[in-house]
Parts: structure tokens; sequence; C-alpha cells
DNA sequence: AAAAGAGCTGAGTGATCACTCAATGCTATC
DNA sequence: GATAGCATTGAGTGATCACTCAGCTCTTTT
């Protein structure tokens, strides 16, 4: 009966994310959207509700996304400790990848969103806890497997773990070049491997 | 001659920064400002210009603070390093006050702004520059003291320093207890005093 | 080929955006 | 009290905002 769907719901997803990251909510328009997902209006939201639910979408594809990359740089290092470390260093090349910005969407969203987005706010919310539980996990991990000092607190290591990779992402956003972001996160792995008990070398 | 101006300029300039650094540039409208301000759009213009300039006589304002906060904290100490140290728990203090925001205005411009707010984007860029400065001057001032290794880079530990209160105000920005805030805060405190020389400990 | 049901279109909605300017208000000087 | 001159006003500018919906197109079913 009905006619076919000209656009792939995921990709169209994708390249709203790719501006949404890019731009910001509030600085990103209708008119931008229609363009990227070449989508007259009517489509887009009878697609996706509202300008705030295409965010809010957005937001959990671009988390989705994160989560992979973590897992995926975590599986290939047996040491907890050392993944994590690896982790961060892959954010040192983010001066050098073409993204829509070097700044993590979900710190972007929550420094920019406020009460009259509560909604995308709180998904951002939720999504950067998602991130911090993954990280503490890892650091509980380690300690189950000796390689962290049992009297540590895994929960404020993963805390401060998001701290430092918000820090080093947002510092990665300034006019600095490839150079000192590279720097910048060999500093911080070496902190976090200096965790490690068999190295106090 | 002339008619007496009714409004204090610094006065108006603090009550817009307010505005700007909590629901930031482009979520801040004019109806906003003329209500904050007392004022019409008229003598808003006639004062400041533009929506951009007046923002980035915010920003100038709000760094021109924000560095002397930092520079109160590090003259009641005379090491450099326990005064950085301190500055980093005064931020854990952070969800405690009453605050426009508890993430840096610097940061948030820098994430939040475009190619189109150029201007405004350069300035937080530079002013976020000048901090850094403070940040490295004051290492190799420690370094000069004695109180760091000779090996040490003051840039790369300044950089890392300004990561660390960028992601530590950001981190503050979520919905997190203040007890969280000031364990992370304490945390990159003691990371820093770990770096004097004789605290091999 | 007709009908039915879905997706798509794009001109148009009222609201709000940043901003302007002719008129007016106020004060200091003569 | 008249004049000069800057500060202030606020209704109004065109542009853009997020969003709607009646009509159309396309595909499948009968």
């Amino acid at each position: 009966m009905s006619r076919a769907t000209l656009h792939n719901r995921q990709d169209s997803l994708e390249r709203a994310l790719q501006l949404f990251w890019c731009k910001g909510f509030h600085a990103t328009s209708l008119k931008d959207l229609e363009r990227a997902l070449d989508m007259r209006p009517g489509s887009i939201y009878a697609t996706f509700g509202s300008k705030g639910q295409l965010f809010q979408e957005a937001l959990e594809c671009y988390a989705r996304l994160a989560l992979v990359e973590l897992e995926r740089t975590l599986d290939i290092h047996e040491s907890p400790l050392a993944g994590l470390a690896a982790y961060l260093r892959r954010l040192g090349g983010l001066r050098d990848q073409e993204l829509p910005s070097r700044a993590c969407m979900l710190v972007k969203s929550l420094l920019e969103l406020g009460e009259r987005e509560q909604a995308a706010r709180d998904k951002a919310e939720a999504l950067l806890a998602g991130m911090e539980a993954r990280f503490i996990e890892r650091f509980a991990t380690a300690q189950r497997a000796g390689e962290l000092d049992s009297q540590l607190d895994p929960t404020r290591l993963g805390r401060r773990l998001q701290a430092e990779v918000m820090g080093l992402r947002s510092f990665a956003q300034r006019d600095v070049d490839s150079a000192a972001v590279h720097a910048l996160a060999e500093d911080m792995a070496l902190s976090l491997e200096a965790l490690r008990v068999n190295s106090v070398a």
C-alpha cells in the first residue's frame, strides 16, 4: 500500500548528529537540518517529532558510538589500566582527525542546555553517567585483577578519569597545535598508569 | 549640558555577565537583557554596540574577575605549588556557592560559539590562553624555587592544570552531589602536590 | 486500472529574533 | 527661562525561528 521511504532513518540521524555536534542545539536551525538531511520540514517532523526530540536521538546515537569506540579500545588490551591509558592516548589524536568537533557532544550539551531544554539536558546527564559507570567498572576490574591498590576507590578514579577526558577534549577545542594535545593526553595516560601497583618504580 | 546617565556601565555589564554565564550566548535574548539591565533596546545598543560586543565585554569582565580570584588564592600561599593546589581545592566547593553556572564561562563559550561569532570565539580563546600563561608562569616560579624537578616542563604542567580545571568545572556542572566534586578536586590537588620534589614519600 | 494508504511537499503560521530611529526627557550652560 | 546636547524611550523593522497541514505522489493491493 504505502509509499517507500526515501530516506534511511539511521542515516538521517547521523547527518543530524554531525550538525548538532558541530554547531550545538541552539545554533542549529531547521533550515540547516533540512539542507543536511535533504528533507522538507514536514518529513522531518513526521519522522522525528520535533527539533528537541531529534536532538535527543542524536545524543543517544552519539553516546552509542562513543561507547562502542571505548569498548573497542578496552577490548584489545588485556590489562584494564592499559586499556584506559590507551583510550586517553587515542584522544590525544583528536586534532588530527576530521570530526564535527573535538569536544564531547555530551559535555557541549551539558554546558549549553538550560531549563527550557530540560529533557535533552537530562538525557545528556544520563548518558554521561553511563560513561562514568563504564570507567568505574573498569577500575573495579583492575582492582580485582590486582593492578590497583585495594585501598583506592574505583568510583573516585572513574570520576577523575571522566573529568580528565572532559578537560582533554575541551582543551583540544582550543586553537592549539596537535602536539600539545598529544602531550597532554600522554601526561594523563602516564598518571593513570602510575596507579599500577607494581610500577612504583 | 548633557543628561546624566541613569545606569552605571560596570553594573550593567556585570548583570549581563550573570545572564550570559548562566544561559550562554544564543539562549540569552535581548528581551532577557532588557529585563536584567532594566534598559530599553536603544540604550543597550547606544552603550554596548551590539549583543555580540556586549558578550565580548562580559567575557573580558569574567576573565578579569577569574584572574583576580586566582591571584588572590596564589598570593596567600608562599609556595607556588601550594597556591595552585589551594586553587583546585577552592573549585571543589563549586556546588556549594550560588553561581550562575559551575562551568567556566570561557569554556562554555569556546564550546558554544561557531564561525558566525568568530570575534567572541577569538576573545574566549585569547582569555583562556591568558589563564594558561598564568598557570605556566607559576609552575616556572615553582621550578626556580626548587619545588619542581628541573626536568619537568612548566608549559606541559600549565596546560595539564588548565585541562584539569576545565574537567573539574564541567564535571561540577553535572547533577552530582557536592561531596563528589570536593573529592575530585582533592584528588587533583593531591596529584599536583605530588610533583613537589621533597614529597616522594 | 482503480482504490487505499502511506510518505512527502512547501507555502504559510504566529512568535520571536536582533536591531533602529524619530521623538522625548533631562541636565547643564548662558 | 531659553537653548544646547546627550541619554533614553518604545513602537516598529525585516529576518528568521520552530512548526503545521492540505494537497500531492508514489506504491501496493484488489
